[in-house]
DNA sequence: TTGACAGTTAGCTAAGCAGCTAAGTATAAG
DNA sequence: CTTATACTTAGCTGCTTAGCTAACTGTCAA
């Protein structure tokens, strides 16, 4: 019981939601596109994955300097088509999604130089 | 997002999951036989199953002074597969279900009695 | 080798929650 | 009506956790 309760509890967050359902669009997440999503700080996004990967929700893949997150392969599929009916079509993901878009669109590299404080990544 | 939300919160808890694995196995539980589960006390039983309702996962029926508590008849089909696949096989709850049998083979009336330290309902 | 930098860990604070007791509500029995 | 009783609500306490800043780790570039 330890296991779907460990993973209820990662999932019963907010903002560990907001992730997942982005996770759902966009095949990986580098751990600078995750603090830009959330607006929050990077220890706070790295203890919201950490979580996430500990459940067994997430899988993380380390290349240098740069952490990607994926979904894990072994989610169950049970747990995949709810998630997906219910988080397809809410409105306060509809603001999400767009944002996602536009993190995306821009280079990993530029994010992290706009994070700290850098001009470039055209915010419009 | 908030109802799926609300529902992962109401399920990260292990008494509140227990509750639900019982509720796999028997169609009703009386509160009364929920306090007797969770070895808690009333208050906290009344709070934890006031929870499963509002999450939309327990339904409640009220029947003079007793209420009894079923799974909702609206549970998603893949959370209720998810559940029944992830709780069936652990050993935590091997234990649950030999009292669970030992609390619905007495008559609540009684069980009712014993938790207010009156002498009765056999305990092995 | 040194400095920059992406991410994590440690330590703090505030908010949320599970447990309790005690008081309140509603129903049945005398 | 009054009392007993099944459950709920209110108020408290201790534990957990989401957020932050600051210090640390590991990797790349000069």
């Amino acid at each position: 019981m330890n296991k779907i309760l460990e993973q209820f509890k990662a999932l019963s967050d907010r903002n560990r939601l907001r992730v997942m359902a982005a996770l759902f669009h966009i095949d990986e997440l580098c751990a600078c596109q995750v603090v830009e999503l959330l607006a929050v700080t990077g220890a706070t996004a790295s203890r919201h994955m950490g979580l996430l990967v500990r459940a067994g929700l997430v899988e993380s893949r380390k290349e240098g300097r740069w952490v990607y997150y994926r979904l894990a392969a072994s989610l169950n599929i049970q747990l995949v088509q709810w998630l997906e009916a219910e988080l397809k079509n809410t409105d306060e993901l509809e603001a999400d999604r767009a944002l996602l878009m536009e993190i995306v669109s821009c280079d990993p590299e530029e994010l992290c130089r706009k994070q700290r404080g850098v001009e470039c990544c055209p915010n419009p």
